[in-house]
Formats: structure tokens, sequence, C-alpha cells
DNA sequence: TCGCTCCATAGCTATAGGTTTATCCATAGC
DNA sequence: GCTATGGATAAACCTATAGCTATGGAGCGA
């Protein structure tokens, strides 16, 4: 099974991915056009990171005449966030049963 | 040049990897040895995925006689934190100024 | 001292995936 | 209809890296 974190973590660890992801979120929509000028690599490389980035939620995109716009989908973050929070979250109820442990040894 | 974020995301990108951590957040400090049962990869690999994750700040080590035992340290994961603030920061800072150019325009 | 266990390292292979060039499709302009 | 442009797809290449086995080295026990 893949899960959403899996697919998150994989699709942000691409720095040119990345960059494009930010830039999204910087700049709101571009076409692919405009995100290839900066982004170092060629326009095949930009579209095809761009799918990715849509297969994962990261990104939407719109089409008007030939050319394709692209914007930040910040939602998709979520499992992100919920992944961090649980992490921390165990770290959290470790810390507190010490806690208890050490009030209950102090007793 | 190589940022934080970069660092963690490719870091946790691997299922294998991201599973070590998890466990470790989850059951607290484990040796190699107990780590390596129940992670479906040999041994070695796993000791490889643990030098990865302490180098990224994610672990930490603590020699024991002949067994290492490691441990989360969750505080490795902020960058990744910041980062997704960042992001959604810029995403509320566009809104913002939609909100405010649709109030203008209602005037 | 001699084995035995725990972990790390080295060497190797295989596969995943990022980049490029070439090409195709659709739309816009003439 | 013809050409040019924006974007997507295909094929080929190449690097990075996850996995394995084999080995080394340090601590423990007999």
């Amino acid at each position: 099974m893949s899960t959403a974190q899996d697919m998150l973590f994989r699709t942000l660890a691409d720095p040119t991915r990345r960059a494009l992801f930010e830039r999204l979120c910087r700049e709101g929509e571009k076409t692919v056009g405009a995100l290839t000028e900066r982004a170092g690599v060629s326009q095949p490389v930009v579209s095809k990171h761009l799918g990715i980035l849509k297969q994962a939620g990261l990104v939407r995109d719109r089409h008007e005449g030939r050319q394709t716009h692209y914007s930040a989908q910040l939602g998709a973050l979520a499992p992100l966030v919920d992944w961090t929070s649980e992490m921390a979250g165990f770290w959290q109820s470790r810390f507190d049963a010490l806690e208890n442990l050490l009030k209950r040894m102090d007793q």
C-alpha cells in the first residue's frame, strides 16, 4: 500500500519539483512557459514534474487556449502536517509517561 | 547549497527509512537488532538507513557495550514545519490580497 | 584465549527516476 | 489552409541509491 505521506514525501524530495511548487505558492498561478523560464531545466522536464505534482494533488491545472495554467493546492499538504503531528504526539505521550513515572517514583 | 528541507524530504522519502523513524517515535529507544527484526530488510540495510537518519539529525545513537541504541530526535522536524508554514503563509497572503481587492471593488 | 554476538563497512548489482533531444498534438494567427 | 507556438509524450541515457552478501572489528562469555 502507498500512503498519502509516502506520495508527498517522494514528490517533494526532488529539489526542482519542490522549487516549482514553492514558486506556485509564492507567486500564484503560472503557465508552463513562465515556470520554465527560471526553472533551470528544459520545458519537457517542467511538464513532467508538474504532472507528478498534479498526481500528488499538490497542483491544479487549468487549460486556456493552448496554454496550461498551474496553481498550488495547499490543502494537499494536510497529510504531511498530520504525520508530523502524529510523530510529535507519540513523542509527547512517551514523554508524559516518563513524567508520570518520575512523579510516582517521587512519591 | 543543500537546504535543511532538502535533507529532510530526501531522507524521509524512503519508506523503509521513514518506517524506522516512525518506530523510534512510537516505541522509543531501540537497538539495531530490535529494529532489524521487523524491518523486512537485512541488518546492514538497517544500519545504513540509521546512518542516513543520523546524518539528517533525525536520530541519535548511544553506544552501550556491543550494542547501539537509537532514538528519535523530534526537534529535527522543525525545518519541515517551518517550510509548511511558510508555504501556507504565502498562500494566505495572496488570499488576503485577493480579499482586499474584492473589498475595494465592492466599495 | 577462543569463540560468539552485535553492529558497521565494503563491494556489488539492479532498479528507479531525473534530464535531454526529438516528435506529436492542439490552438492561434495570417 | 499554412505556419508558428505552447505544451505533452516517447525514447534513450545516466546517475543515484536501495538492496544483497561477505567481511571486519569490537565487546562479552567460557
